[in-house]
DNA sequence: CTAAACCCTAGACCATACTCTATGGCAAGT
DNA sequence: ACTTGCCATAGAGTATGGTCTAGGGTTTAG
């Protein structure tokens, strides 16, 4: 049984013409033409779509998805390399996880300011402020006059 | 005291560039200018600059980041909608992040089977079945010859 | 045998987010 | 005044990851 690109398309929620494009950047090299020239999807060509998918997900650019394919090909002895790979790749998206993190908990700050019942007095201080700082450097005000 | 654009790039470890680059998107609505033009960035606006970059070190658009800088431009009265805004993104940051985690858990998972005394049988096994995959759907192998 | 519904490629186009170049004004030291 | 080093803008260029169109072959149901 095999597949076509339509129902690949369907089955992995990916648009037929990203599949296209993952193949022109030569991210499906495991996948075989029938006689007319049509790509022929085997079950084995999914799980490496699927493996593709989380890759991509974990935001790994083209170019390192193309060299995983490309060691996938060569076989068993390319097991380091694909080690070595996906390892960097790890790290670097815990790291970014990481980030985002902190990044996150300074936004649950505002969140939190905007729930407390002084919100608008604390954000009309921090206005106030801002303006006449503005000021007091002799530069112009750039906030609108609150009607 | 304020602060040049080059002062700030330090600082903020944007590039001037970036910086030019955000206030032509309309981004930096609150950073006024001096009697020659130049950008003077008050010790408020750098508040504004890193509540900017953490939304965008979170993945916002830049469009979401604009409208998020307008709201802060109208005041207190913009709070809910600056809260509703908040909010969304959040919550698309958490969906996310846990998409991504399972993603990884999947790269884990490869990065065990690599680790595991049987990697180089349990991999050349599942190249052959693909490679049989092919030939029994009267497909070219596009598996290199192993050496 | 023909029409509908697929498939193909090449290459143009788009969105996003920068990054850089060209050109010129301003400011401070010598 | 002049050189150095900033500042400015407009607009071109780059990188990434698609998305779509044009032109043409294939397959299948009627």
């Amino acid at each position: 049984m095999t597949y076509t690109i339509k129902q690949v398309a369907e089955k992995t929620h990916l648009s037929i013409y990203t599949l296209r494009f993952y193949d022109k950047q030569g991210l499906l090299p495991f996948v075989s033409r029938d006689r007319s020239g049509y790509r022929a999807f085997t079950d084995g060509d999914l799980l490496l779509l699927h493996t593709l998918s989380c890759l991509k997900d974990t935001g790994m650019k083209i170019s390192d998805i193309r060299q995983y394919m490309a060691l996938v090909m060569q076989g068993p002895s390319s097991i380091p390399q694909r080690q070595q790979l996906l390892r960097a790749h790890r790290n670097a998206v815990l790291v970014q996880q990481h980030a985002i993190e902190r990044n996150l908990q300074e936004v649950d700050r505002k969140l939190r300011l905007y729930d407390s019942p002084m919100a608008t007095d604390l954000v009309g201080l921090e206005l106030a402020t801002a303006r006449e700082e503005k000021i007091a450097n002799g530069l112009p005000d750039p906030f609108p006059k609150h009607i």
